[in-house]
DNA sequence: CATCAGGGCCCTG
DNA sequence: CAGGGCCCTGAT
């Protein structure tokens, strides 16, 4: 699909923002059919809003203390003008805009041994690129598997449902809409590997489409509700609940459950050692961070990826088993 | 070659 | 509320 119609505007984010860390997300697993695409300074995805998909382009016309957006979205129809506001907001909610860190800020400046982690990424938003749907797909293909056979489900799954779009001269996929998995045997989806989860896409997919969860609704809910009406959803419990709830709904005190593999990762992190308890991890962020204890750990789970591009980690490596 | 566990969840007893 | 089973794949 060709997106040749365009609109443009500029959004000036709340100050301090951080472009790179909060368009780019190095710990996300890349699968071979790109949902979204990065260099410093500019961004690009595709973007599901209602039944409409867009391209979208988002480039640096800022500093971190400055900040300035531009925004390009692309489509293969004409804008109206109710329709751009619709996605400013959108834009805005999903990348946390506007969001106020300076209480976070606060905190993190008088911890001594991570401040210079938490300066580098000042003003890092906790983004949600993708739809709710988008993400419990994700979310799906990475139960109880390694990360390598979770690319292969994606890049399988995109391939026979996905749709390609083109525009910025860039190639990239969007995932399908839950409708267009109404009619797919279970069968089908067991063709492309995906194992048991089959019957967890096709029934969350009707989930959607019987409209028994309202992505935009459970936005004004609380956190408990929401995490409620999330694991009504089959194929969702307790860990891919607080996944959603951080990532699509920048609830940031989510730091409650450590899986082993996790608390693998933290013990390196935090403390250098190979396996600290996961009551003295959660404690210990938990007295330091309180509300904001998700968000202090995705600043430093997402700056040791960051790392792990120009320099090798051997313990990261073993750990997250390509 | 066989066995096993993996970036959980559902279901049963 | 504990524990078995689940798809498939790479590691051992």
């Amino acid at each position: 699909m060709k997106l040749s119609h365009k609109r443009n505007f500029n959004i000036a984010p709340k100050a301090p923002f951080h472009f790179d860390g909060t368009f780019h997300k190095p710990s996300h697993f890349p699968n071979k059919l790109k949902l979204d695409d990065w260099e410093p300074g500019k961004y690009w995805q595709g973007l599901r809003f209602g039944k409409r998909l867009y391209g979208l382009k988002i480039e640096n016309a800022g500093t971190v203390a400055k900040p300035k957006l531009k925004v390009l979205f692309y489509s293969n129809r004409d804008f109206t003008d109710k329709e751009v506001e619709q996605l400013k907001n959108e834009i805005a909610w999903r990348f946390e805009l506007y969001a106020d860190l300076k209480e976070f800020n606060g905190l993190a400046r008088k911890d001594r041994r991570f401040y210079p982690i938490f300066k580098k990424w000042l003003g890092m938003r906790n983004a949600s690129q993708y739809t709710l749907y988008e993400l419990l797909i994700i979310a799906i293909v990475l139960q109880n598997t390694t990360v390598r056979r979770s690319q292969q489900m994606l890049d399988a799954l995109l391939g026979k449902f996905g749709t390609k779009i083109e525009f910025d001269k860039k190639k990239l996929w969007a995932i399908w809409l839950p409708e267009d998995l109404e009619e797919v045997s279970e069968q089908k989806l067991r063709d492309l590997k995906v194992g048991y989860r089959a019957k967890f896409i096709r029934r969350l997919s009707h989930d959607f489409t019987s409209r028994r969860v309202d992505e935009y609704k459970l936005r004004q809910l609380d956190k408990e509700s929401t995490k409620e009406a999330l694991m009504k959803l089959y194929g969702v419990g307790p860990e891919t609940a607080r996944i959603l709830l951080f990532e699509a709904y920048h609830h940031y005190d989510t730091f409650e459950h450590i899986a082993p593999w996790q608390q693998k990762i933290y013990s390196r992190l935090f403390y250098g050692k190979k396996s600290v308890p996961a009551k003295k991890i959660r404690d210990d962020i938990l007295k330091r961070y309180g509300k904001y204890s998700m968000l202090a750990v995705h600043y430093i789970w997402e700056d040791v990826f960051w790392r792990r591009k120009n320099e090798k980690i051997p313990w990261l490596e073993k750990e997250i088993r390509l």
